[in-house]
DNA sequence: GCCAACGTTGGC
DNA sequence: GCCAACGTTGGC
């Protein structure tokens, strides 16, 4: 099994919504950089994801989710032409974009900020923590995940 | 609100 | 293929 975190604006779509959503679960659509759809695409059934929330008070990894269908055509690019996600260059037939969906798993005992994560020194090769890093889903590995959840 | 870092677009 | 311009992300 393998371990994937991902961004989201708590207040966009935070992980309270994902928890309030029929079975718990969402599509996890709107996603529009190559190498955040080329992760997801690598999505197994099963695998444990960290939900982070970004663009708040305290960014930082807030709890788990679990992918529940692997990745399928993102149909927010066609459906609404004044949608924010549309992109005319991905259609029905040639879609260009994916979407995986998640089922909540549970909230972490506490917020695990970013500050707390980039201080850790067994933490410093995530892409999260790095400069600059705007990658809104990346794989996290087993020893980095087990670290974290050590830190909860 | 600011702005650094980054990805994408499009002219050449 | 290069690279300037632009738009976006996301921490602070």
């Amino acid at each position: 099994m393998a371990h994937w975190l991902m961004k989201s604006e708590p207040d966009v779509f935070g992980i309270d919504h994902l928890a309030a959503r029929p079975n718990q679960t969402e599509g996890w659509d709107g996603v529009r950089n190559y190498q955040a759809r080329n992760f997801m695409r690598a999505m197994k059934t099963g695998d444990l994801v960290f939900f982070y929330h970004s663009n708040t008070t305290i960014p930082g990894i807030v709890g788990i989710a679990e992918v529940v269908r692997e990745a399928y055509p993102d149909h927010t690019a066609w459906d609404n032409p004044e949608g924010k996600y549309f992109d005319p260059a991905s259609t029905p037939d040639k879609p260009r974009w994916d979407m995986v969906d998640l089922r909540y798993v549970r909230h972490l005992g506490r917020v695990i900020s970013l500050t707390e994560l980039k201080a850790n020194p067994e933490l410093t090769d995530m892409p999260l923590v790095r400069k600059g890093s705007r990658l809104s889903v990346m794989p996290v590995s087993h020893e980095d995940w087990q670290t974290i959840l050590n830190l909860e």
